[in-house]
Order: C-alpha cells, then sequence, then structure tokens
DNA sequence: GTGATTTGACCTTT
DNA sequence: AAAGGTCAAATCAC
C-alpha cells in the first residue's frame, strides 16, 4: 500500500470493517431465521475474505514490519473445516521491560462455534489445570489460569491464560507461558480437560456443555513455539498431531502448503496449526499465516478459515531445524489463497 | 475417596 | 495503591 494516502487506507480499513461486521450480523439474523448450513458456508466465506483483506491491509500499513501469508495444508482427517469455525493463532512477543518469568509467551485467538453448543475453545492437546480466576479491569470476562497438570509429577511449569473477547464472545484469547517440559503432548489424542469444561461454570449457567461429542467434534489443537526472541533458546520441535498422517518419530514433519517464498519458509517454518474432531470432514485445510516482525515486536497470526473456494495445494514435507530468527529477515507476500 | 474447580486471601509487579 | 497473578482451603464431580 506504499502508494495509497493514509486517509484512502483507513477508509478501506473502515469499509472493509463494516461490511465484514454486516455479515456478521447477516449471519447472527440467518441463523435466527433459518439455519442453514449452506448460508453459513457463504458467509464464512465472505467473512473470511473480509478478514484476509483487513489482514493483508493492516499488515501493510504496519511500518518496519514483514508479512507473510500461507496456508497450510492438512490431510482430509487431520482438518475438518467447521464452517464457522474460524482459528487464528496469535503469537506475539513484546519486549517490554518486564522481568519474565517464562522463556515462552505466545498467544493464540481461538474463534469457537457457538451454534455447537460450545462454551468455550476447543482443547490444546495437554492437560490443564485451572489454578485461579481473575476478573480483569475493563474487561467483560473473567481471565482463568491454568497451569499443566504435571507440573508437580514431571515439574512442567507450563501455564496459559484464557480471557474471552469482550468484542466476539466467541473469540478467545488463550496466552501460553512457558513450555511443556512433561511428555504429556495429547498429539491427536482426546484431553479430558477442556475449556469447555473448564469454564463451564462461569458462561454456561443454563445447560451443561455436551463435553463428551461435542469436544470430540470439535477440537482444535494448535502447537506454535516461536520461541524468545530475546535469547538465544530456541525452540526445535513442532508438537504435531497424528491426525496429521506425516507424524514422525519426534514430530519433526508436517505437511505444510504455502506460498511463502522459498526463502521465507524456513524461517517462518516453526509455526504451524493443525485442528482435528471436527465436523464436515473436509479434504483440506486453508489458512493463512500473517507475520509481523520487527525488533520489538512480533506477531503471528495464522489463520485457518474455511474459504469459499479451494486453491491447489501442494503438501510438501519439510524437516524443521532449530533456526534462528532474524529479526530483519525479510518476508513478502507472494500469494494469498482465497 | 480422589482429583479438579472455585474463590477469597495473599503476593508480586508497576 | 491498584491491578494482575498465585496459593490453598473449601467445595464439587465422578
Amino acid at each position: 500500500m506504499e502508494n495509497t494516502s493514509t486517509s484512502e487506507y483507513m477508509a478501506l480499513i473502515n469499509e472493509l470493517s463494516q461490511g465484514m461486521e454486516q455479515a456478521k450480523q447477516l449471519r447472527f439474523h440467518l441463523n435466527l431465521t433459518s439455519p442453514c448450513e449452506a448460508h453459513d458456508f457463504l458467509l464464512q466465506g465472505i467473512l473470511s475474505s473480509y478478514e484476509k483483506s483487513l489482514m493483508i491491509l493492516k499488515s501493510n500499513g504496519t511500518a518496519g514490519q514483514v508479512e507473510a501469508t500461507s496456508s497450510v495444508s492438512v490431510d482430509g482427517s487431520s482438518y475438518s473445516g467447521d464452517l464457522n469455525n474460524n482459528l487464528k493463532i496469535h503469537q506475539e512477543h513484546k519486549d517490554t521491560p518486564k522481568r519474565r518469568k517464562h522463556s515462552h509467551t505466545w498467544t493464540e485467538l481461538v474463534r469457537i462455534n457457538s451454534e455447537n453448543g460450545l462454551e468455550g475453545p476447543t482443547d490444546d492437546g495437554y492437560n490443564w489445570r485451572k489454578y485461579g480466576q481473575k476478573d480483569i479491569l475493563g474487561a467483560k470476562y473473567p481471565r482463568s489460569y491454568y497451569r499443566c497438570t504435571y507440573r508437580h509429577l514431571q515439574n512442567c511449569w507450563a501455564t496459559k491464560q484464557v480471557q474471552r473477547s469482550d468484542d466476539d464472545p466467541t473469540t478467545f484469547e488463550i496466552t501460553y507461558k512457558g513450555t511443556h517440559t512433561c511428555n504429556h503432548s495429547a498429539n491427536g489424542v482426546p484431553q479430558p480437560a477442556s475449556i469447555e469444561k473448564q469454564e463451564s461454570r462461569h458462561y454456561s449457567h443454563n445447560h451443561r456443555p455436551q463435553q463428551n461429542q461435542t469436544l470430540l467434534n470439535f477440537q482444535a489443537n494448535h502447537r506454535v513455539d516461536i520461541g524468545d526472541l530475546e535469547k538465544t533458546e530456541k525452540p526445535s520441535l513442532l508438537s504435531l498431531p497424528s491426525t496429521f498422517g506425516c507424524l514422525e518419530g519426534e514430530n519433526h514433519k508436517f505437511p505444510i502448503s504455502t506460498f511463502i517464498n522459498d526463502n521465507n519458509f524456513e524461517s517462518y517454518s516453526q509455526f504451524m496449526s493443525e485442528s482435528n474432531y471436527l465436523p464436515y470432514q473436509r479434504n483440506s485445510f486453508e489458512g493463512a499465516h500473517n507475520l509481523q516482525y520487527s525488533e520489538s515486536d512480533v506477531a503471528v497470526i495464522i489463520s485457518a478459515n474455511a474459504s469459499t473456494t479451494y486453491s491447489p495445494i501442494a503438501t510438501m514435507e519439510f524437516p524443521v531445524e532449530p533456526l534462528d530468527l532474524d529479526p530483519n529477515f525479510p518476508i513478502s507476500i507472494s500469494g494469498f489463497f482465497t
């Protein structure tokens, strides 16, 4: 958008935002009056396009950042694109001077499908134990605190915080702190602890969630590990569930189809997302990675939206190696699936 | 009975 | 001092 004036840029953002909002209202209205999967499918596609467009615009409009988009392809069994399920992973690293307890911190935005009766985002593959809840100033919903179930047994100090979005109650912001040192990652095995269950008492006073079946039908697992860019420590492992179909050994391989340039790909290969146990099995998984990265801030958005059209996706497999993220490494948009 | 959740109190950070 | 984060006893669910 280098030739676009600021006012035009803002107007464009505004128009797209309005369009997206109206599409949301339309979907809400249709769901009330005449629930229909076909309608939802189309509207989800529209919303997805709006989101992607906004993502691109906002990324391009931010100086000092680089962007990349890609789609992650998952074999049929591994992802089923529930059309109401947008899944974003927002990974960030801030160079605030705060002393940090954990070496890794990142945030995922998980959008749920409210029509499935879910009360919270899906399981992420680890076993968590809730240890606290706090009302946050200015937030409509309380923040929940979880630690790894195996903290004491295996000295695993991973924690996460779950905050329901004020603006979009179907979206949960999940902040992970620390990485798991336990050996209890689920790798596709349904886990007993889901946020749906964990937060049911807060968000579902009138009904108990259909935990078993619904959870199994709607489980979105994510593993994102960017590491702490301020330190030399670098993650080398991508944890992938067996449902990806190409799980090998220590999960060092996974399929990905991408529009990222080859040069960018390796630096980018840390990020993955996965979904499984979703209804409406599909043969492909489409998503966008939006990476914004500067010396002071790293943010990665992985969006696994259902799309209205399905671009041919070349699935490739590659080893994941420990990597050093150069704050200046170039990532450019070389394509965008729609 | 056992393990997970809740929630008020306490601690830490800014 | 205020807000966020954690602890731990009480309670709940299985």
